[in-house]
DNA sequence: CGTGGATAGATTGTTCAACAATCATCCAAC
DNA sequence: GTTGGATGATTGTTGAACAATCTATCCACG
């Protein structure tokens, strides 16, 4: 499923490493990552770990500012309004296009059924996960590796700002059952409603995320 | 337009060198980009240098193969079917939800003002910079500046294969007058139609360019 | 003559140390 | 309280060095 090798350069794996991280919360956002410190806690040389900076901050992971280094980005009101009008574009085109019969619609069941099992045994983390699995599952339909990657990447920024969230229950919680119900409309060839359906939804998330922004004492007064 | 400062790193001033060079086919595709002769060149390190190497590999403009450095991205047929298959998701749905009194409206007449001219003075290497503008431009309808950045890679890369393709007329030369034409529906508010014409375009526009592929001697045998 | 492997050369991967440039802090002076 | 400059810390950048890996050459062997 990866590019071809396994076998990685050591800059390659800290990035892995450093974006692990950050995906599960062992760097806040916010959080100045300084290159003396982590280099010297992660046993690499300063040279390395900048390279690894340079990606993340492409990544959007990182925020780099000239003189003051990086700082684990910091998902803005703005930012995500911007990122779920990407999604609304990108997912919903997706969906609409594809043929009900695509492989990636074991993906989409697999990360249903994972939404399921994490649920009922109250994991919300996990529940998370599984529905940004569906939702990449989506964007395969589409076939296109360029597109798989972005929107990995924005997925991934877009975890940093759930990550900052509390209240995982009621950011995750509705959205298995959509998962599923969209998944139905998909199957029995309903495009055009799953379309529409996988729309309000998106619509609907995005207000609760920024409801949840508003209640959080990060963003007051920006 | 840009992201705040012009006041910016020696890493991210070489990249932005770099990044034309290869655009303007002084680095062609293929070609490997020796760590040493070109820091040494540029008078820079090679730290600095292989920082920038980690950034325009992300961006697909170079290929990393380990312990064997980075050389100048070859397009496959495959990427540009690619490319191709997500310009056609992303600019068709851009234009399609666009009201047609966007802002980024002056961009599209001024790539096309720009298109003309250069068409009539026998520039075909403008004509094809403005044809990316104009495209550019349809996908700032959308209003997301992650898309815009993301588009932005995309039309580079292709870029770079049409630097490959000789006979720039034939390949550019019918574009301009689609582009004002398609411009001409959308201004006139026949969004739906207008998303139609821009997908046919787009569809033929990757005939031609793949037909010119297979004329090509580097595509022969792949 | 062709094949295979050893060897040497070149390139990338990684580290280290040093210095310049910039930023943050603090304290004194007004 | 504000301004101003000295001070310390961090990033930006460089050069050199060595290890790891790939490439090319050449010679022995069949």
């Amino acid at each position: 499923m990866t590019t071809s090798s396994d076998v990685k350069n050591l800059a390659e794996r800290v990035t892995e490493q450093i974006r692990q991280r950050i995906l599960h919360g062992d760097f806040a956002p916010g959080q100045r990552l300084s290159e003396a410190a982590l280099s010297e806690s992660l046993q690499i040389s300063r040279n390395t770990l900048r390279e690894t900076f340079r990606v993340l901050t492409k990544e959007g992971l990182l925020k780099h500012e000239p003189n003051r280094g990086v700082a684990v980005a910091i998902p803005s009101i703005a930012a995500i309004i911007d990122i779920y009008r990407v999604r609304r574009l990108i997912e919903c085109q997706a969906i609409a296009q594809a043929y009900p019969s695509h492989p990636a619609r074991k993906h989409m069941r697999q990360a249903v059924e994972t939404g399921l099992q994490c649920r009922d045994r109250g994991d919300w983390q996990g529940a998370g996960t599984a529905n940004m699995e569906f939702h990449m599952a989506i964007v395969e339909l589409a076939d296109s590796e360029r597109l798989n990657v972005m929107f990995s990447h924005l997925l991934a920024e877009l975890r940093l700002a759930f990550g900052m969230l509390q209240d995982p229950e009621f950011l995750h919680g509705p959205y298995v059952e959509m998962n599923q119900q969209i998944l139905q409309l998909f199957e029995s060839g309903k495009l055009a409603e799953c379309a529409t359906a996988l729309n309000d939804y998106l619509v609907q998330s995005e207000r609760i995320v920024l409801s949840a922004c508003a209640r959080h004492p990060i963003f007051k007064g920006r």
